[in-house]
DNA sequence: CCATTGATTGAACGTTCGTACAAATTTCTT
DNA sequence: AAGAAATTTGTACGAACGTTCAATCAATGG
């Protein structure tokens, strides 16, 4: 209806809009702020982001969307160069963990706030199951997974399905929670370390999750940790 | 009237309360519980909470605090354990992170739901980090947390400070999302597994943790060599 | 046995919530 | 310039929020 010309003036009403609910929704959640906190903070009228959106839901949806389809755009076509360079073998482990981590880590490290918002916001959404977050990451995200898990699956051709599973649970575990800035090593290391100097991490963050990766499968001993160092 | 001694009589309606609170709180959140909901849920009036705790915060903090000193507890006896078994040497690495994952992997496992919404609720606020929940967790988890940390780095002479909080970061973050229970396995395999077998996960965390840790270093063939090499 | 105390009830308090809508204003098309 | 459409304003609504409090109930100890 109103799709044609809305390209000039409430623009940037609504995008106003989605920065400061992007930004406030990734500290607080979706229940810890109100459609008043985010219009003042965007400096609209309250019942702009009924106008624009519909509701609220509709408005944290809307966050969601706007920058999923980038980061899943670039993960796919980061994994189709590197099928189509090593065809018919299986890309390498590590180039597939740098393909999968690598997009959401530039954005990340990109300078733009919105994007350090936008991971905060996944970091916090991912751990969150209810029916607003599984529903909104499902849609957004489970079919590039779907694609890496089962590059995954070829790249570790003697493990189990379930095994890369699990692997792949961790994975996300591990990067999610770098982005969710809990700032916890700061304090754990009386401020040594920043968790602002992710510039890093992924030095640290691809070895950490391909070794992990290679060592996922049941111990042959499972129920106690051994006494001596593994052989 | 039918217990032999109850400290006193409110001391069921206090806890009906925590149980409702946890469960509620774990789902959806601080913000997304209202107290009305926590009440109705254990069966009690609205103005209990307030006559028990004296505030939602109140509450909040308490559902924390019940659970979290048994935690830390039992992976603080399991480290000075391992320490005492193998002193003046270092436990090996796999079980010291043994040590740190089963306390709360058996709370998981325990089939109390109590432990299950715990767990739940413990991932989620581990990746919101407002004040609330940044205060909570430092307060009951930092102090057994710098223990691990330096036992980790014993363990890992040839690493520096630096790559074991990174190490630490991603035990903590693979661990956590576990708990966080999005099912998300169950989606992308088409049901074939089900995050609810957590029973096997042991076998496969602590080897992928293990590998991770030994192999969280800097790429040797990085294009950019970091702040200087390790003494 | 009554007095006292802790536990519980039920009803309010003032505030904030998401949403709706008519009126006013700005912007664009013709 | 005129009219239509898009945007913005300001305000209002009913519901739900956290909290408070006097009144009532239940149990215990002296």
């Amino acid at each position: 209806m109103s799709q044609a010309r809305r390209s000039s003036a409430g623009e940037e009403s609504r995008s106003r809009i989605l920065d400061a609910a992007e930004a406030l929704f990734a500290d607080h959640g979706y229940d810890g702020v109100s459609i008043r906190q985010i219009t003042e903070a965007a400096g609209v009228q309250t019942s702009m982001v009924n106008y624009y959106f519909g509701s609220k839901d509709a408005l944290w949806s809307a966050v969601f969307e706007r920058r999923s389809a980038h980061l899943g755009e670039s993960r796919r076509s980061r994994l189709d160069a590197l099928e189509r360079h090593h065809a018919p073998a299986s890309p390498p482990l590590e180039s597939l963990i740098d393909a999968f981590v690598r997009p959401i880590l530039e954005a990340r490290l990109s300078g733009d706030p919105g994007w350090q918002s936008f991971t905060r916001l996944i970091a916090q959404a991912s751990n969150t199951p209810n029916v607003r977050n599984v529903e909104q990451l499902s849609q957004q995200y489970d079919p590039t997974a779907r694609r890496f898990i089962a590059a995954f699956g070829h790249a570790l051709p003697d493990r189990s399905e379930e095994e890369v599973m699990w692997g792949f649970s961790f994975l996300m575990g591990a990067m999610l929670h770098i982005f969710a800035e809990t700032r916890r090593v700061d304090r754990l290391s009386d401020g040594h370390y920043r968790s602002a100097s992710l510039e890093r991490i992924t030095d640290h963050l691809t070895p950490f999750l391909a070794a992990g990766f290679r060592a996922c499968r049941a111990a042959p001993d499972s129920s106690r940790p051994s006494e001596g160092p593994a052989p």
